[in-house]
DNA sequence: AAAGATATAGACCACATGGTCTACAAAATA
DNA sequence: TATTTTGTAGACCATGTGGTCTATATCTTT
């Protein structure tokens, strides 16, 4: 793409290993399309390094001993210099590709993988694309719906608990009191008497078994009682 | 890999254009590894050919008029019969592509992808792998950290307007209230009166401009209150 | 030293909340 | 048809909760 016109790209290294370091630098420069600002053994000279010269992308080693990879990646993006973060790790660990990515990785490659598959990688993460390996992206995947497999076994059984207990009335009104409304709110928004709300009020401390309505408002948003209808949005 | 030894894996379709229903049978047919042991233009038929046949994958179509197919990927999971769930769609939505991933859709293929793709997404998947082609995973990786961005970008403007005015008492006290403690209860535990308590929840109400208890929990929830310890784990 | 913020706590009052008991009509179920 | 469940509602009472005002001792900040 007559990438001979175009500025090569700003590229930074942070990665406690110098040999690396400085690995990476000579293949991106015999690359030609890159250049190499500048690299850190850690994060504090990295992000020094970074308002100093406002590199298009940050090539981050997750596995440093202080300040840990994660921790750079939040660092960076606060800056708020729109620096991209490709991270680099030695291992495929899932919750780590998964934290990274959720706090803003545009992309996470493997030291051990092939050099063209770095390179392809950083271009894809410049292009504004978010670039995960197949390996990876199914390592994150599974993580990923493992996660919410949990979540939704232990909503399923604490759910068929109690919650299911309550009559559609009780739902309405549980409903109503998790928006903070008061009985004589209540009463009136479902046209029945203030009494008839204290009744069902009553109903659900029983089946929930606690005592007052905090307690309840607690219970119903702890065991999905809102989730469902927001569940599958978000 | 020594395929020809082995079964033939059995493959069920489901989707409301019958052509292209078709289509893919003739396919799978030709590459001679997949038994496709039915076809459904519906979920609920697909249902119960599914419990009939107990196929090893299902290749559902996501953009279906009724029963749509998030719902189905629902439907089948719950049958419990480990059959695994590739999502067809003529769309690369983000959205519907997340909520797909979210409740367990082991891949995600778009019907203008090449017909070798399918064939190399279904044999992924049936290895016990998830896959999702490089496309379809960028957007959903967009999709996600939009989505924690978003969350993230509320909590701290909140944050800042309200309960960032409590002092440490105050949200010592709010913790409390937010388990669901009556204030004698509150008293207690910090070993000061009940009078003090309440002086305190005076405080809290004004400074988070809520009328009672239940609100004060719902806002703090709402706001991060808790979930500043839990954010990076989950 | 003075001013402000914070944590403490009492008094008084209005009203909301929760507990218990009874009662009745409609609907679902046996 | 008889029984159970559900939704409705009244009465009565105890206690929890919330509003307001005042007051004091610390501790910070100016």
């Amino acid at each position: 793409m007559r990438r001979e016109f175009k500025k090569k790209s700003k590229v930074l290294l942070i990665d406690d290993n110098y040999e690396h370091l400085v690995g990476i630098r000579e293949l991106l420069n015999l690359e030609g399309t890159f250049d190499v600002v500048g690299i850190a053994t850690n994060v504090s000279v990295g992000l020094n390094l970074i308002k100093k010269y406002q590199p298009d992308i940050v090539l981050l080693d997750m596995n440093m001993p202080d300040k840990d990879g994660l921790q750079g990646i939040i660092e960076i993006s606060k800056l708020d210099l729109g620096t991209k973060v490709l991270a680099l790790s030695g291992y495929d660990d899932a919750d780590l590709i998964f934290r990274a990515m959720k706090i803003g990785a545009k992309g996470y490659v493997l030291k051990t993988m092939a050099s063209a598959q770095l390179i392809y990688a950083i271009e894809e993460v410049l292009n504004g694309k978010i670039y995960l390996p197949l390996a990876l992206s199914s390592r994150f995947f599974e993580y990923f719906q493992q996660s919410f497999r949990e979540e939704n076994a232990k909503q399923e059984t604490e759910e068929e608990n109690l919650l299911s207990y309550l009559t559609q009335r009780e739902e309405e009104v549980l409903e109503l009191l998790t928006q903070g409304i008061t009985y004589k709110g209540v009463a009136s928004k479902l046209f029945i008497s203030e009494t008839t709300v204290k009744t069902h009020v009553n109903n659900i401390f029983q089946k929930l078994q606690v005592n007052d309505r905090t307690q309840a408002v607690l219970y119903a948003i702890n065991n999905g009682f809102l989730s469902k209808k927001i569940k599958l949005s978000a």
